[in-house]
DNA sequence: CTACCGTTTGGGCAATCGCCCAAATCGATT
DNA sequence: AATCGATTTGGGCGATTGCCCAAACGGTAG
């Protein structure tokens, strides 16, 4: 026995899911109404009947993975000993991402649709935030100098590595860690331009 | 007097810069033959008459646009006399773009296209590789350990900063460049995980 | 003047788009 | 059994899409 509100939110689910799956595969904006509905299996009107418009699908599923992952990675940072382990940990759990997986991908999107839609833009820039201020947190503790630029900084390196990685596969993450732990070190003298 | 081929190049280079100008505004995905054509200021129909298809379009303009800038960087980073200094000086001439200026949107909206655009992969992949490798030479020469590496990471993370900066403001260059130029200081020691 | 050829014009084609909606369906309640 | 409200169906709406093409245009050569 089921009752139609727990179908209704089963097909919710089932379209957020499809979205999760096209926009890597489409590009966030050669999604369609149809072809959500046709992968997520259900009918087209269902769509519009859930949603309010078919962005606001998308933007849901985006703002929810992206506040999936970026949840896991904290605690997992937080099981290093040192920021230098930190990161070491946080680059192989990032082998797991490709570059061009879903996953990746869309951040990706999510990111450059936020640049036209501010209420993307908005949600964004508030996850990353808390993101970024956790990191910071933690990495003030372990007597990092310059915690928030530092995590800053880190964080947009990481999705560079992610963005770049498929065009160039040496980016790997044991490529990639010995380099990007030096951020930790000790500030480099240079002159101030003006 | 002006040949019918002249007019023909300048049709190309109205509509090649009509394209920068419209896939950071609308997205690649969102950019039309009819748009493109309208801001060029021509015809609909002369977008296939000089290109085989509205894609080529795009990837022209966004190769060439590419090509261009990341020309013009090499020779600016090697007026710097040390790693550090050419680290702020790109970072300051990085000042300029904001991240959701129209060259910025441009590299990240190919970046992405090129992850289902296996000729424009094919492309990037070439300049990318490019000025890696320039710059992982000057690095090398002015006595940078691991310059390869050591360059690739700092091309991602610029790229990953230039991501991040609509969604985080502090992400200046006067708080970007110290840290970023610790990337050129000695190894970190760090647990080796398994 | 005529013939020629690269360029340009603007409308047409079938396909697809986001969104809408009347009607059908289904379990729950009376 | 009758009724109700939430959910689902599938087609329809006007607008837009990439690409095509016959016809017009305009400078050059014979």
């Amino acid at each position: 026995m089921v009752t139609a509100s727990e179908r209704g939110r089963e097909v919710r689910r089932k379209l957020l899911n499809a979205a999760l799956e096209l926009v890597p595969e489409l590009g966030w904006n050669a999604v369609s109404t149809r072809a959500l509905a046709e992968r997520a299996g259900v009918a087209p009107g269902l769509v519009h009947y859930h949603f309010s418009s078919l962005q606001a699908v998308l933007r849901e599923a985006a703002v929810g993975e992206m506040r999936r992952t970026l949840g896991a990675a904290i605690p997992e940072f937080e099981r290093a000993g040192t920021p230098a382990d930190g990161i070491g940990m946080m680059l192989e759990s990032l082998d797991a991402y490709s570059g061009d997986d879903p996953a990746s991908l869309m951040f990706t999107e999510a990111y450059l649709v936020s640049a036209r839609d501010e209420e993307l833009r908005g949600e964004l820039a508030g996850l990353l935030a808390e993101f970024r201020d956790g990191l910071a947190r933690w990495l003030g503790e372990h007597g990092q100098g310059s915690p928030v630029e530092t995590a800053s900084v880190l964080a947009a390196a990481v999705d560079g590595v992610l963005l770049h990685r498929p065009l160039n596969p040496a980016l790997t993450s044991s490529a990639v860690a010995p380099v990007l732990r030096r951020i930790l070190g000790p500030d480099i003298e240079g002159e101030e331009h003006r």
